[in-house]
DNA sequence: TATATAATTCGTCATATAACGAAATGACAG
DNA sequence: CTGTCATTTCGTTATATGACGAATTATATA
């Protein structure tokens, strides 16, 4: 029960259904998402270990880099099954599409700084 | 977007998820699930209007009572894809389960006051 | 009509959340 | 090894949330 609602709740803020969205695309870094979402790089970053916690992401070191991408394969069926729906869901949005085609244009290579 | 989340945020409360899955079984009144949840009635008041605003749930007057259930028929695909999520989930959990067999229990007839 | 009961609304409180910037940490480049 | 850049952690602030009891509203019954 905790574990569920730990999981919707992660999932209940705008902020953290655009990262999933965008993470639906393509494995991005915190300052690439921060730089889309016009949000602090530390805002962002707590964002991230919040969806992390409830494994619906998974992050992998590169470099000095971390990339974060959608869970494959979360230990519960709840993660599973949402991620699963999201990826049905919103792909119309005006909001997300933009998120999207800003994603695709930022480069990790010099954002921060 | 924004109708998306606030469904997220709806279901991202323990005693919310407590609620759903009773109503799952049948429709009740705000005094038997105040009894069941050990929570004032103002309080539970408050959380089924929540997930009434969301269509999860559905009103209906009973004379002097009113008796809320699971919506049948959301105008939204999240709400009738979240519910049925939702009805394959937790039904071997303990505490949904004791929740469930008060629920039984309870009878309108005389629980206030 | 007057009263009791179910439900809602209101006011308040304690806690949780999301945001920021600054400071600390970790990893590569020189 | 020192500096730089990406990230995280920390401290703070404003707002949102969930809880309660009291007051209010609505409905049935005495």
């Amino acid at each position: 029960m905790r574990e569920l609602s730990r999981i919707f709740k992660a999932l209940s803020d705008k902020n953290r259904i655009r990262i999933i969205k965008m993470l639906q695309c393509k494995p991005m870094c915190v300052c690439e998402l921060a730089e889309v979402l016009g949000l602090a790089m530390s805002t962002v970053s707590k964002h991230l270990t919040i969806l992390r916690d409830v494994e619906l992401i998974n992050d992998l070191k590169d470099g000095k880099w971390v990339d974060y991408s959608l869970s494959r394969s979360s230990r519960t069926v709840y993660a599973r099954e949402l991620l699963r729906s999201m990826s049905k869901w919103l792909n119309e949005d005006d909001a997300v599409k933009a998120d999207i085609r800003k994603a695709g244009k930022v480069s990790r290579k010099g954002i921060c700084g």
